[in-house]
DNA sequence: TACCTTTAGTTAGCATACTAATGAATCGCC
DNA sequence: GGCGATTCATTAGTATGCTAACTAAAGGTA
């Protein structure tokens, strides 16, 4: 008889797995040094991204958790992250009005100017990565990746009710460092 | 007038690439539960992992420095990881016997059972990790993965001479954690 | 043979990441 | 209005990862 279609594993399942494990590497021992020309980590960048970002949608100041979930990190981690950009100057912590239990982060003017400045090389060093790919394939292989992605949140939060609704202006998405 | 084609950084650039960092962390978010299962961190399986291949290619012990070229880790990571496991039980360290500088480790019965047990659950995660594509599209990101990976690798080692030679039987690759 | 250089592993010190537990403050529901 | 449940941030403790510096052992060459 023929043998049938699906076999016990998929090699390709295999060796997909490890190409994207792989990649993942790479692009850290990239990036990573890229990082320290500026005096910041990975870890630091990624909150002067959100930073910035946020400033540029008008909120000058995020919560801690808020930052948490916009870099899918938990809250201790945010803290100490928090307490070192804070002794470099490059952001500042301060009490919410609003909830005496939070405390809300934001943007030194050292912490902005430096955010921007990271920005335009970090723009130019994901072009040299991408560059090994046609702007067409990038195009694939990003549709590829969106897919996999949105099956994966699905997988991860099964959350409430049949029909979560989930309105919050981050899509619990990206992991922003690197 | 008409905006222009090729804007300054492609849009499809930044996208992709965020798509990748961020698909990267949710790969991340469910396999660290898993290997907790087993008592284990990812890194702890990596090392399991490339001791159990190397059994399986003859090899019943590996100096640290070989584990952490196939790891892509630094000496002193490997130190702290083989120490845990050894206190685990799962690892021996021993004294080389052509080098008195190096020490080799190898898989204890422990450690063998249980490396085993683990790679049969790991197939299972990380088909349902990729059960978000079809077997084509696995295909077809596989290939895009490994050509930008590829690219990659050219960009991090222009070593020595035009013509690189290098003939080690592990590629530098993968950081097999995961 | 003697000395200088390189290699293997470890130690020290820093930056992240996580879970669990704590202390404050706010919510929510009766 | 009030009290139990939840939320926010922090602390404590563990596991990685890295660079720099150090010891011990090999190698290579004058």
């Amino acid at each position: 008889m023929p043998t049938k279609r699906v076999p016990r594993a998929s090699a390709t399942t295999e060796v997909t797995y490890r190409s994207i494990i792989r990649l993942f590497g790479l692009i850290r021992h990239i990036m990573e040094p890229f990082f320290s020309q500026f005096g910041i980590t990975g870890s630091q960048w990624g909150v002067l991204q959100v930073l910035l970002r946020a400033e540029e949608e008008g909120l000058t100041r995020l919560r801690l958790t808020d930052l948490g979930d916009r870099l899918l990190v938990q809250p201790p981690s945010i803290t100490g992250v928090i307490d070192r950009m804070e002794r470099l100057g490059l952001v500042a912590r301060s009490a919410s009005d609003t909830d005496l239990r939070s405390k809300v982060v934001s943007l030194t003017p050292a912490g902005r100017e430096l955010a921007l400045r990271v920005r335009k090389g970090h723009a130019a060093r994901t072009q040299a990565i991408l560059a090994g790919l046609s702007p067409k394939e990038q195009e694939h292989l990003h549709q590829l990746l969106d897919q996999l992605g949105s099956h994966l949140e699905a997988t991860l939060e099964p959350k409430d009710g049949p029909v979560a609704p989930r309105v919050g202006t981050a899509p619990s998405s990206a992991r922003s460092e690197v």
